[in-house]
DNA sequence: TATTGTCGGGGAATAATTCCCAACGTCGTG
DNA sequence: CACGACGTTGGGAATTATTCCCCGACAATA
């Protein structure tokens, strides 16, 4: 758990940014990054869900930059969180993960932006100042074009999984066991047989192993790189 | 193919660095992360291997700072390939993987530096600084969750398994069914049982998924991999 | 209000998995 | 040769993991 607590004055004029994302040097960069426009300020750094919560809470962020990809609670029922705590809240979700579902279930659970890493920098900090003045900011090239290979019928099944059970999904394919499921979603470990059964059953495969690979192929979980 | 022009005034007294990573956003971060060192100069940026290797031949960085999670060729084998154009090449591998197996890799492929990017920002700085004097500079709490009996023998693990222990290690790493494998192996499914607890034991991972992530982490089987 | 969908979980049945053990063949070695 | 060590294969019983079908809560919606 890290909490970063503000160091730069406060200033009514600019807008104060929550920054979510676990790695301690990417979550640098972003800020020096963010802290190039002279309009944003980073009020607070968080790791992890948990920190990211009181942060927001605490900082009442104009923008929260979130990064999906955060070990343990999925960044998806952070967002939820948040818009549960103040359903104006604006979220900008920025992630590596290029996945259509990814990037459909953000948006559906309220996310006012969606930027991909792939885009030009630039590009975040125009939908900072987006998100900031309420409008949403959707990176066309991501969202328009969904590939081809996501377009076929795997990619409709995994559309059809709920948030929930995409969380769920997520933590699976990472080869999480069944107990630290229950543990990190807070459910009852026969309620994460139940869901996993559905899971495979909507997404037609027929073993974890399986799970993993479709997840590596719509880039819900990182793809374990090359050596 | 991303390859970016040096912007900035060459300056002897400084240390030049060639940043590589596949993500705009990350990499915008990275450099003004580096660039808040008056010593460290971004000379290039690539986004790719390809790009990165005319851009180390072009602007013979003093030091390459690579992340290793790209897509196409390997982190792994650009390193080599810098390696086998500069012997003396300093690389700094700052990769998310928290993986001892990849760190070991790394390393024994040549690489000066290995941190990971869950370390402090500073900690980035200090070892570029350190690779520049040609110092190594491997971070020694650069891996979260292996411990280090875990991870550290990973590869050693895989060797301990027989022949058809492997056999049936990739079948199931490629989501094949325990009856599948049964079949094609000729064996009861009993046995099929029995060798899959043995090989998971032996490996020291409890889920199928494990498995898999396992298997592609030492090239048993392909990753299955997009974009 | 009725409807639909998501979500969490219970109970009993069932299948999957383990644990322990035995058999067989093949080595290499004293 | 006889021996133990080891890979390989499976049986039987015990144990778990997993399914299947169910119910109720809640929220949004028509």
């Amino acid at each position: 758990m890290y909490f970063e607590v503000p160091k730069q004055a406060f200033h009514l004029s600019m807008i104060r940014v929550l920054l979510v994302d676990d790695h301690p040097v990417v979550r640098a960069g972003y800020k020096r990054l963010l802290e190039s426009d002279s309009k944003i300020e980073v009020a607070a750094e968080a790791s992890d869900a948990e920190s990211a919560y009181m942060a927001f809470v605490v900082y009442h962020p104009d923008v929260t930059v979130l990064d999906l990809s955060m070990p343990g609670v999925s960044g998806l029922s952070l967002l939820q969180k948040l818009l549960m705590r103040d359903p104006n809240a604006k979220v900008l979700i920025c992630t590596m993960y290029d996945s259509h579902t990814i990037k459909q279930k953000a948006l559906q659970a309220g996310a006012k932006s969606f930027v991909s890493k792939n885009v030009a920098p630039e590009k975040l900090l125009l939908s900072i100042h987006a998100a900031y003045v309420g409008e949403e900011f959707v990176d066309a090239d991501s969202l328009l074009s969904p590939s081809p290979r996501e377009a076929d019928e795997e990619f409709v099944r995994i559309d059809s999984l709920t948030l929930r059970e995409l969380e769920l999904f997520r933590l699976l394919a990472q080869g999480k066991t069944i107990s630290y499921c229950a543990k990190v979603m807070n459910l009852n470990e026969k309620t994460v047989y139940n869901r996993q059964t559905k899971i495979r059953d909507k997404l037609k495969v027929d073993t974890l192993a399986g799970l993993v690979h479709l997840a590596q192929r719509h880039n819900i979980i990182e793809p374990n790189f090359i050596v």
